[in-house]
DNA sequence: GGGATTGGGTTGCAAAATGCAACTAATCGG
DNA sequence: CCGATTAGTTGCATTTTGCAACCCAATCCC
């Protein structure tokens, strides 16, 4: 896990990374979204040690995209669900997965994404314009919002000065 | 970084993950989209520690996602860029930062994603079925593909039956 | 030309995270 | 009541991270 760092304060990628940039949490919200719940799902499916199980588990509680819930049928099982934020994570995870069959070898074509209703095949994951063109990492930028913090309003200042360097440079 | 673990063959995720799963890497892709390309641009700008950024750097280029080049005008300098795998995770990186800005605290309204050119924001990410309807984590189910290995296969079908006894379970 | 500086590393060592196996404490089924 | 099951916890070995010092080629400065 990374240290925190000055100028990381609010960056949103920096929040996130912070929260799922191990190892296994992604795993287990994806183990999630397969139907996993219980302690020992989690445990068998994916072979993680039980103490650092525990430990993402009650991490992801925390960050509120679990809940922790006694079985009611038998108190020693435990349910993990996912809340409606852990469920918003799936642009991300769907993202994700379409990245690395384009982009990774020896895993395109191992998953489909399909609308449980008709069976048919979701749309590949984009960034549209307001006016709904697809769009390129390169006709992207990032600005400060109204409550980016100082450094990371620096950040992106700096970042916007530089791409116009860039392109004056390019085009004088 | 997790173990190499049986059932996880060629799940896409699990590969995203052992690659990306890391406090670090991500960031390293962020830094990259708003133009950071020499090693010392990203040891000061993230803070991170120089043998770790050697070795994500060597990692990242390893998969494809950055290329790296020795400046023509400065024999000392080395620049990192992303390909066109590496700029392909745009919508990733979006994702995440906007899932961030609506769930976690303190990062709302901290960046905005506009488009270049018109300097208008982008559209939110969504998932969308065959036929442009924006769809729900619970309206979505994962599938084998055709070149799923067997134990990948094995665990979504697994998924797929024990989500029909659910329902049949709730709809009897 | 030559000494200082810069850029991109590597190395050694301390601290933290991870993995494994054995152990608990409740609860259940018979 | 007894053995099995569930969700943890604990102790210890291994691996990964972080920090600081060092290295060496290329460049700057005069």
């Amino acid at each position: 896990m990374s240290k925190a760092n000055p100028c990381h304060g609010n960056c949103p990628i920096a929040r996130v990374t912070a929260l799922l940039g191990d190892g296994w949490s992604l795993m287990i919200i994806r183990e999630a979204f397969l139907g996993s719940g219980k302690f020992n799902e989690f445990e068998k499916r994916l072979g993680i040690a039980r103490n650092i199980l525990t430990n993402r588990l009650r991490k992801l509680v925390e960050a509120g995209l679990l809940e922790r819930k006694a079985s009611e049928t038998d108190r020693r099982v435990v349910e993990y669900r996912l809340t409606r934020s852990g469920r918003a994570l799936s642009p991300v995870l769907i993202a994700l997965s379409q990245w690395s069959e384009q982009h990774l070898s020896d895993c395109s074509h191992s998953v489909r994404y399909v609308e449980r209703a008709t069976g048919e095949e979701i749309q590949r994951i984009k960034v549209l314009s307001a006016d709904g063109r697809e769009l390129d990492a390169g006709e992207l930028a990032m600005l400060p919002g109204p409550d980016a913090d100082p450094a990371l309003k620096a950040r992106l200042v700096a970042a916007m000065e530089q791409a116009g360097r860039e392109a004056a440079h390019a085009a004088p």
